[in-house]
DNA sequence: GCAGCATTAATCAAGTTTGACTAGGTGCCT
DNA sequence: AGGCACCTAGTCAAACTTGATTAATGCTGC
């Protein structure tokens, strides 16, 4: 699973009502263009995809107010909520070594309380653990790892991923537990996404080097 | 970009002549259905596009020898191999943070020469901080990062992956450097396939606990 | 000697991703 | 007044991925 539906709902959402474009904006925004797949047509298709399985609601909407084709408007439904939570929830729990899933949960994480995200993120590091666990035990040969040669570096790479990902995971819960971030219902919440009129600071220019994607 | 194609590339290229199914159980014995897309359906596909595309050669086989259906048993051409090579060192240089590609990567760097494995990961260190120096510039806000609230995290997230895989890539080259494993041109080369007859002892049994994909 | 099951090998439909392309409108320069 | 560049909004075909399913054969117990 990528992380587009969650980026989508969590754009949606935090605008009430959004499209396509609107969105496509936002991501831009959150630099997401950079570390996930936020194409147009993923997110168009996204939109489309979710809006027929009803978790979100597509207003036709009249031609644009400021050039282009007609725009739909889209807006997350009590079933696209819940499906949003889940999403939200699974994404911090579960280490599935893909960054893009934590960065697009990372910037939702206020939408859930802080104890909440504490336990999640608790979770989230036992289960690193047991991945670690489980792939050096059964990547291990009764000769001792030597005989594996270069391979070994294979298995090295991902122990070692996980274990800075579980550091890191528990630096995270160590700021989120001293009171860094407002999370949800702890006041004013922090708002990430444009108004209409406001323009994109960081609207794709070039390209950054080293992006090889 | 994946690292599937890679992966068939290099294993078809280590028998010198397979079919499917050989590769698929090449790869399960490499770990990779743990960490890369290889399902059956990836690696056929892999295969019939590469063959059309003039990077294998498709020879048409007898009946299978031991149950099933016929099968097709393939071969790398020269294109192939300069594509395999192209893909190989690519993947060793850049820096696309997607796990998969360097491990595929890293199975096969012994297909080189000690000395230009060296250099590309040199070349890894430099896009790495390259990339890490866009992506704080980029994303710092005139008013100091304190202005990002959560979003913060996201980047705080970037940058430690940058630094780590940094750090792990040097840490490699210093294992290289020093001698260990056998490159190309060095003797024997180690050889990570299954035998015809051998039963691998990696076979997939149960799934392992982690495996949030 | 054959029913039932496992193994081998591959295919298929449905869903997703990609990146290029379309097409209308606005503003600016000359 | 013409034209050109750019922005807005979205579509599309081609490629890729996924997980289930099919199809052929061998083995095993009765």
């Amino acid at each position: 699973m990528s992380a587009i539906r969650l980026l989508v709902l969590g754009a949606v959402r935090q605008h009430g009502r959004a499209h396509g474009y609107q969105v496509r904006n936002d991501l831009e925004y959150w630099g997401a263009h950079e570390w996930s797949n936020a194409k147009p047509g993923s997110i168009y298709h996204a939109l489309k995809q979710m809006a027929k399985q009803g978790l979100l609601h597509a207003h036709e909407i009249a031609p644009s107010t400021a050039g282009g084709p007609p725009r739909t408007e889209y807006e997350v439904t009590e079933k696209g909520t819940e499906e949003y939570l889940t999403l939200l929830r699974g994404s911090l729990t579960a280490y599935d070594q893909r960054p893009d899933v934590l960065s697009a949960a990372l910037g939702f994480m206020v939408d859930l309380d802080r104890e909440e995200v504490l336990e999640l993120l608790e979770e989230r590091v036992l289960a690193i653990e047991e991945w670690r666990k489980a792939v050096t035990e059964y990547y291990t040969p009764e000769d001792g790892p030597e005989q594996l040669g270069h391979i070994g570096e294979i298995m090295n790479f991902w122990v070692t991923s996980a274990d800075t990902g579980a550091q890191w995971t528990r630096g995270l819960i160590e700021r989120i537990r001293s009171g860094a971030y407002v999370f949800s219902g702890e006041g004013n919440p922090f708002v990430g996404v444009l108004a209409d009129d406001e323009e994109n600071p960081y609207a794709t220019g070039e390209s950054h080097p080293g992006d090889a994607r």
